[in-house]
DNA sequence: TCCTTCATGTAACCGGTTACATGATTGT
DNA sequence: ACAATCATGTAACCGGTTACATGAAGGA
């Protein structure tokens, strides 16, 4: 359930609506934590339920702006220290590469060397992300940034692999 | 749907019982695309009803060994060239990193420094199965050696940058 | 005989995805 | 007036997890 703990995240240095919330998701928070508006809506009932966030304000259109409780907060900070394992990520295109022995030898290739676009195509992203963004003085900026210098070492990472995978597999081992 | 797949791309090179199969989630796909035994039960007999997969030999215990059908190599050749779109993977730990700011600074240090343990025993485990494993002339092992380089790879870059991470945490920025 | 391994299956639950539905407010 | 944006919600579905259940065959 690390939805909960995301919103509880994002709540604890400014007050917001679903709607609000919805926006982080898709900008800072797409490429890690992707959420759909039904789910987040859904969450915040269930947290202002729980006692973990309160609605601090009702505005216009039915708006209702949370806040984290003192419960919410604790919440929040057990999970970033307690939580310290790391389990095995699916990933569908390492799958794929997996059974690309199935392939000729180019139709491999050519796959491997689309991986490596792919990669060059997300770190440019990020780049742009990176200048896009003000990185002001607030908590999450300081996190943001460690989670964007991973994404940003793990493409660069991706597209050396990627090529001398494709180069690996044209050269005799297909 | 991913797992029809995996099962389709094992049963390729050799067949196989639900029970045999499992033995290889467990094993060479657990990193990659970890399974349940229901989950693989499930799957297989869909695949059958569906004509991907045809029961070939019948055997003790109920035990039932499956190949593929050339329906299902069409699949299988279909899901690797087609589906070349990769979608944001969501990572818990990641999104950790995000809310570090919340905590002090002694304690986001410590979380980067375990994560920095954790990535090199991991890279350790994918060097021993490296070395355990005998690497046949089977087209798994073509692709299963790509996979396992990219493991690697990612682990080495994960210690790189939580090592800079936690650094960085110490000095000043908090 | 008894434990382990082999072998398959079902059912409840949970998080995430897609699609549908509603309506108020603001700006042109 | 009309369209775009703001704002929240429901319901069906799907893949994955956990737990339970059953029983045959092989080895000590």
């Amino acid at each position: 359930m690390s939805l909960r703990h995301a919103l509880l995240g994002l709540l604890v240095e400014r007050t917001g609506s679903g709607y609000d919330l919805m926006k982080l998701f898709d900008t800072s928070l797409a490429s890690v934590w992707p959420a759909t508006q039904s789910q987040v809506y859904g969450e915040l009932n269930r947290l202002d339920a729980g006692g973990l966030i309160e609605v601090v304000a009702e505005g216009a259109r039915g708006r209702k702006d949370y806040g984290i409780t003192a419960d919410g907060k604790a919440e929040l900070h057990r999970w970033l220290v307690e939580n310290e394992e790391h389990k095995p990520q699916r990933s569908e295109p390492l799958l794929q590469v997996f059974f690309l022995g199935v392939l000729a030898k180019d139709e491999a290739a050519a796959r491997m060397r689309r991986w490596a676009e792919l990669s060059e195509a997300q770190h440019q992203q990020l780049v742009g992300l990176r200048e896009g963004v003000d990185w002001g003085e607030d908590m999450l900026s300081t996190g943001g940034a460690l989670a964007l210098e991973y994404g940003l070492r793990l493409r660069a990472m991706e597209q050396e692999w990627a090529r001398w995978a494709a180069e690996r597999i044209e050269q005799g081992r297909s």
